[in-house]
DNA sequence: TCCTTTATTGAGAATGCTTGCAACAAGGAA
DNA sequence: TTCCTTGTTGCAAGCATTCTCAATAAAGGA
């Protein structure tokens, strides 16, 4: 079962209507434990022998996380990236010469973030962006 | 006068090739105090009765935040701005609501930086990215 | 000054994502 | 169960950005 049913609860009790795409949509991303993109979403879709078009599938992605019920993030590649709230609120670190992405976990943004809501009076939402620079590695090799 | 020179020096010793193109893109960019669009910069290129393509306006652009000349960073929406390193690193809380743009100065932000460096061994480069949120007028007329 | 090397450009195709709109169908009322 | 209202979908066009590749032109050497 899990979450599934929660979700599209909440959906339904939002005022939204459930239809077969947006299940199959929530299905996949709810059990899914990493990030996907709109497309692998798409992929998944096909191997199930049916079909949505790809407009539904970002459209559906994107109310998921305007509800809160998924997050949504620039990996710095060229793709955006969607996640359930299960993915939990951090920081990816994002090596622009080599590509790796390294997960700054919740403990380590959480103060910060709080300092951020007081003196800005700014709700940072969903706690999923990126900063860019360089990963150890690169950073080395950078100087020779 | 300004910074263009020492920008267009600081190209040249690193074995990039001065096309009048550049020059422009980079004295453009260096003379706007705010954050432009590649599009913004055409329309600039534009008024002084030249023409570059759009594609050597991304390039050129890229090719400034590779080297540290300028930063890139997403507004949130769809368009991503560009800017010279006198416009100094900080945060944008991006209200994903009204939109608006709210800069977090750096003084906010270096301690935390700092942090995430020496747990992760991550240079995080240009200093220039977005949180994405609610800002406190929205958050407010959100409850009713 | 002219030549050679090779980085850079422009043009256009391609990619990832969004939008407008007419056809369709979920969900509530009768 | 049938009908209506109106939210949702698929499709195609549009937008921002990137990529490929042949033609062009900086920069340095002769
Ligand atoms: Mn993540
Ligand atoms: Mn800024
Ligand atoms: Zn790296
Ligand atoms: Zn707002």
């Amino acid at each position: 079962m899990s979450h599934c049913h929660t979700y599209l609860k909440k959906l339904r009790d939002q005022g939204y209507r459930i239809t077969p795409q947006r299940e199959m949509i929530v299905q996949i991303i709810a059990h899914c434990g990493k990030h996907m993109s709109a497309e692998e979403v798409m992929e998944i879709v096909r191997e199930k022998s049916s079909s949505i078009n790809i407009a539904t599938v970002y459209r559906t992605l994107d109310m998921l996380v305007e509800n809160g019920l998924a997050s949504k993030f620039d990996l710095g590649n060229g793709k955006t990236a969607y996640a359930t709230g299960k993915h939990g609120p951090h920081i990816h670190l994002v090596c622009k010469h080599c590509g790796s992405v390294t997960e700054v976990s919740e403990n380590d943004i959480s103060a910060f973030l709080e300092r951020i809501e007081d003196l800005y009076d700014f709700d940072c939402h969903p706690y999923h962006f990126s900063i860019h620079g360089l990963c150890g590695e690169c950073s080395n090799s950078e100087i020779s």
